[in-house]
RNA sequence: GGAGAGAUGGCAGAGUGGUCGAUUGCGGCGGUCUUGAAAACCGUUGACCGUGCGAGCGGUCCGGGGGUUCGAAUCCCUCUCUCUCCGCCA
């Protein structure tokens, strides 16, 4: 969420920003301004009233030290009235800043201004692309059909046991999870990322914390016995390890990334396009989370993007980085890269990478925050994160992209991973 | 799952109704000394909100929530978590 502060002394230039968004937040500024002003005026009193009673309280121990308990009772009769006021006043306080707080998580995060205007994916500006996109023969096949005929995935099996959009993964078909999972933790290692691997069931506060909650709900699978979530992407577990920190500057920026499988209900929207591989309840993610001071998370941010474009380009898969305009970014970033890949066979663009800065917007909500040496005041973080890289579509690229008569040719960085260098 | 103990500032650890945001030690920061460092000594050292140009002033915070009281870290209720012993177990 924004800060108030910033709220308050930028109002017309949040309405302004956020129209990129295509987000009309002038009444809702408008009722948080008059809110926050009703907050200290209410504030202000109450503190004269407590300040009084704190007051009289001391005094009143004074005279019992002093036995002059005649006195003492005198007094107490006074604070009869006050505490009535303070009480009432304290609700008022509570109401007005709950009130608060419900429009100020109304209002997105502000784009960067390098975010592109438009509404839709169509108005998505390309960075730029890479790879070859290959010319496969006639009779090519789209992953669904590979998987069957290469028995390395079973829908029908993941459906019996649980429900459909939970594939089991067989042989080859697992082996090579494995291997992408191994390849994509090594290069992050490589690239300076400390692993961790955090619980994938979460409690509500770290639900909040990242935005899941109270919003998207209904995106999470609850076990209500013990009310926790399944975790959607490990962003959640790893970035609320930051929840109510105060960080030294000089150990920003933090980098980890983990590996966890990630639980999303998709509720209503399967349909042919999201055949196979394409959507899944559960799949497997790397994800790589940085909290970063804020002049230099869009430098970090250009890093984080480089990691993920130099990981598809060693799988050898034709991909193209996008930044998405104002009405396709999410609610809480600031500036979102998108990657996608080319299948070949399906002849679509898959996305497989999503990558943001979120300056502040999520550090206000999880109070992470760091402080230097000439400092007088923490202050928020920059939190960034991105998928370094998600499974399956990676996977659906690899397969169609790779197809050949005689089977399907592993990228040559996962063979030592794998172990074999064909699927026939 | 059964029985018991506990939760205090970055850490350790006092404090059981009255100027306690909290003794003390460690750590951190600044200084004296030193060619430099260590040691020693001196000083300093939380977060949030409001108010003020500012020094400052006021308020809140001793796991969370509620209560008793003129007054709560301290008493009561409740929730969460941690530890010890027993049971079970990858």
């Amino acid at each position: 969420m924004l800060t108030l502060k910033y709220i308050e002394e930028n109002a017309a230039l949040v309405v302004e920003r956020l129209k990129v968004k295509h987000f009309d937040a002038a009444a809702i500024v408008q009722q948080i301004q008059e809110a926050n002003q009703q907050r200290k005026e209410t504030q202000a009193r109450v503190d004269a009233l407590k300040a009084e009673m704190n007051r009289l309280s001391n005094e009143i121990g004074q005279l019992f030290k002093e036995k002059k308990m005649d006195e003492a009772n005198r007094a107490k009769m006074k604070t009869v009235e006050l505490k009535d006021e303070i009480k009432a006043l304290d609700t008022t306080f509570a109401d007005t800043e709950a009130k608060l707080n419900e429009l100020v998580v109304q209002l997105p995060n502000l784009p960067h201004q390098l975010v592109p205007e438009g509404r839709t994916a169509e108005d998505n500006l390309e960075i730029r692309s890479g790879g070859i996109i290959p010319q496969l023969p006639e009779g090519k096949k789209p992953h669904w059909d590979l998987i069957q005929q290469y028995d390395i995935i079973d829908f029908e099996l993941g459906t019996k046991l649980t429900g459909a959009g939970f594939p089991v993964y067989k042989g080859k078909g697992a082996k090579l999870q494995r291997a992408l999972i191994s390849f994509f933790l090594d290069e992050g290692e490589k690239a300076g990322f400390l692993e961790v691997q955090p619980p994938i069931l979460v409690n509500e506060d770290s639900g909040f914390g990242t935005g899941q909650l109270p919003d998207k709900e209904g995106q999470m699978y609850h076990a209500t016995a013990d009310n926790l979530y399944l975790v959607p992407t490990a962003e959640v577990p790893v970035t609320n390890m930051y929840r109510d920190v105060i960080l030294s500057e000089d150990q920003l920026p933090v980098k980890n990334m983990a590996y966890t499988p990630c639980f999303r209900r998709e509720a209503g929207s399967w349909g042919a396009h999201v055949r196979g591989l394409n959507r899944l309840h559960q799949f497997d993610k790397v994800e790589i989370v940085e909290i970063a001071h804020p002049d230099h998370s869009y430098e970090i941010l250009d890093s984080m993007v480089a990691h993920v474009e130099n990981l598809i380009s060693k799988l050898e898969l034709p991909y193209r980085i996008i930044r998405l305009c104002g009405g396709d970014m999410s609610f809480t970033s600031a500036m979102t890269y998108d990657f996608e890949v080319y299948s070949a066979a399906q002849e679509r663009w898959l996305e497989v990478s999503s990558v943001s800065n979120f300056e502040t917007y999520q550090a206000n909500r999880l109070k992470c925050r760091y402080k230097g040496k000439d400092m007088k005041k923490p202050e928020l973080a920059h939190t960034l994160n991105g998928s370094a890289l998600a499974l399956p579509r990676i996977v659906a690229a690899i397969l169609e992209n790779n197809q050949s008569p005689e089977g399907i040719r592993i990228p040559k960085v996962l063979v030592p991973y794998c172990g074999f260098e064909l699927i026939s």
